[in-house]
DNA sequence: TGACAATTAGACCAATCGGTCTAGTTTGCT
DNA sequence: AGCAAACTAGACCGATTGGTCTAATTGTCA
């Protein structure tokens, strides 16, 4: 059995990372709410950084888990299929209190000091905007949205609108801003 | 004759908050770079946060300059005045080499942690969506916008949407988000 | 010029930072 | 059982942090 340190490290970094961001987290702030030594984290992780990377793939596999929830669901046209899986990642937030998307704080403070950093955060949009992409081709196929529009650029756009009303979210600390942009988006998208 | 060292401090402090982000930028590297002493900050400042703040201040200077000058042409249609706006803010973003918005970028650093940052930043992003919510209104007096859409949610969406264009436009160094997410915006608003 | 305030100058400080190191403990395999 | 690897434990370290303090300098107005 793998040791669940880690894991717990991770899953605390995951919501402390959140609300104090990259720098203003100390690793013993971390390692004192886990209640784990300094000699466990530098065994399971090579540094600060190491771990904070490997908590942004923690967040992601729960992405990905919404994200096969949503387009997984047959039940569902392509659009709505896109629309049900930002109401998952709003619940989310709701949970957080709004504090916004993780991807969002990290790659803001980050992206301009570390390349590491920059690079993860850029390669985790573009994997759930090439998601989303996906869907959008199908529709647009189906006839579903307006003409001109471009499935590519349109899933860019989606993400970092999304990511916009998340840090707006966040200094509100309400939902608003992220359902007005769904509203606005979809509006302004379907045919 | 008012000292020069507290503007110089703050304006290379606009440069240097931009790349590290405020955790980061370290009291000592910024008065090393721009060649003062200690004393001198600790006697115009009341320590970092209040050097932060000041710099946001300075930033919305800047700010305010666009939206008079943009808001002040009477030569343009209301709704092509916001979109000169977001140009100008935009040939800015080149110049620092596609790093984003001062305001989103320490908005999502901070918003976790100091409420004063969190008020301020969304005190400066209300300042600009009220702006724009007058030109919408006037736009929708004109006919120009499209039935149904209401200037005062509308502007804040366009606020959020373009901090999420700037956040993924620093993270690719590119202007690229920043001219699709306007293009898709005014052609959506538009009548 | 004299005097007082504004500013500069930088040595100094306690606290905290991320990280290292060695010693002990637990685990899993043979 | 026995042994090696995985893991825990926490004292310790140099570097850096934001901030303080006193002394010297500069500017300003009578």
């Amino acid at each position: 059995m793998a040791s669940t340190t880690k894991q717990d490290l991770l899953e605390l970094g995951l919501k402390l990372l959140l609300t104090h961001g990259y720098a203003d987290l100390g690793v013993a702030t971390l390692l004192e709410q886990a209640g784990v030594p300094k000699g466990s984290f530098y065994h399971h992780f090579e540094g600060k950084e190491d771990f904070a990377l490997q908590a942004i793939d923690l967040y992601m596999v729960g992405v990905q888990g919404a994200l096969d929830a949503a387009f997984g669901d047959d039940g569902r046209e392509p659009v709505e299929q896109i629309r049900h899986f930002f109401e998952m990642v709003a619940e989310g937030y709701k949970g957080d209190g709004y504090l916004g998307c993780l991807l969002g704080g990290l790659g803001q403070e980050l992206s301009g000091i570390s390349p590491a950093f920059r690079k993860k955060v850029e390669g985790c949009f573009n994997v759930i905007a090439r998601r989303f992409e996906k869907a959008l081709t199908i529709a647009k196929a189906r006839g579903d949205l307006r003409a001109g529009v471009e499935p590519h650029d349109l899933a860019d756009l989606l993400v970092n609108c999304w990511e916009g009303a998340a840090l707006r979210s966040r200094l509100r600390r309400s939902p608003n801003p992220l359902n007005q942009m769904l509203d606005f988006y979809f509006a302004a998208v379907r045919s």
